[in-house]
DNA sequence: GTCTATATACCGATAGAC
DNA sequence: GTCTATCGGTATATAGAC
């Protein structure tokens, strides 16, 4: 998600090999590119010429490659959701037990800490601006926290909680939001901290709630 | 933005009584639209022209009374923090239970479930749109938020939470952060009740905690 | 104090040379 | 597939008539 950006503002030194190969290189650079400047500035506020100067193309170049505005951030969602996968994919291989995957989620915040400090949730800011937009992807955008309320509802389901699974997951993306928003307004390390302690206290308080 | 304008924007028919006489007659009829505009579609996909429009006035009779957009927006939370004012002094008023004016807080999530969903938080997500700009006014944003932490650190403190006071208070507020991001992207009535309520039984619990 | 007209810059998007 | 040049529209902001 956040995590590790390439090094994205190469010019293109390297353009010109392979002419009319397979193509897509240029394409997912743009979106390298969009994706970060997207969450770092905003949608709106990021226009072609921020993206084509930190991208080392011109302005031209770029509507070979996407049609429109709309249609990068409609790439740009898609990548999203591509990572997401990948993500919670890692997470489901990397542990047999599913609290310690619900722990994974909570502690995004941690990881991330400062990327959220200084520009926010990548998925709550982006909603809550097409939301304000009243932007057709505005449903595009809220998949990307579909993607994690699925998964955290397979979480809980496998962990014994039959109907409150849901709820449990919806709950655990309220805390991660309030979190990463008051992350952003307080740039409070210790604060987020405490908060991400507090998560795993209550996940363990809820699941010995359920073992009675 | 070429959606029909809603016919709020009456013209300045009653303009001309009572001319030079007391000023900020227009000034706040800009701030009032402005700060309407700034919450529903955000601070920078609002123009002057939309704030004109909507309030029945030129663009040229708006630098009369602003100089610049930043100093609008300046304008609008100073706005927004004397309401926010305004509204705490009422619950101090309303209630001698500190816990009950703690609900009366939890509470807004309710009385202005439509808003938020339709829009968010009015202060989260103006703090999250002025960290992506780097705004110079991101600060200023933060003091509406500032505001209500040390009412309710206020509240607590009366409860008898010694040095916990400011880490409830926070907690408070993330809750009231996430609920608000999910309800704008769920728009779920039903996920904003169950939550309001497990805040004030959390709320009510921690109190019990305290009294052994 | 309010208006019209305009300056200047940048926006998203297009056309066409190479 | 990438470039330069440019269009039409709109943004913030200003000048000056009334």
């Amino acid at each position: 998600m956040v995590t590790g950006r390439p090094a994205v503002g190469r010019k293109n030194v390297d353009a010109g090999k392979t002419a009319g190969k397979g193509g897509g290189q240029t394409r997912e650079l743009i979106l390298a590119v969009a994706d970060r400047l997207f969450y770092e500035r905003g949608f709106e506020a990021t226009s072609f010429a921020d993206i084509a100067g930190v991208a080392g193309l011109s302005r031209g170049n770029f509507y070979y490659h996407f049609k429109t505005k709309d249609e990068i951030l409609d790439a740009v969602i898609d990548l999203r959701l591509a990572n997401t996968r990948a993500m919670l994919r890692d997470w489901q291989a990397e542990s047999d037990s599913p609290r310690d995957r619900i722990v994974s989620f909570i502690r995004i915040l941690i990881t991330n800490r400062a990327s959220i400090m200084a520009h926010g949730c990548p998925v709550g800011t982006l909603n809550n601006e097409l939301a304000k937009l009243e932007h057709a992807h505005r449903g595009r955008a809220r998949q990307v926290f579909t993607l994690f309320r699925r998964w955290l509802v397979g979480q809980f389901e496998q962990l014994g909680f039959a109907d409150a699974a849901d709820d449990l997951a919806m709950h655990v993306l309220m805390r991660s939001q309030g979190v990463a928003a008051l992350a952003t307004a307080f740039r409070d390390k210790a604060f987020v901290a405490r908060e991400v302690d507090d998560m795993c206290r209550w996940l363990d308080a809820e699941i010995a709630r359920l073992r009675h």
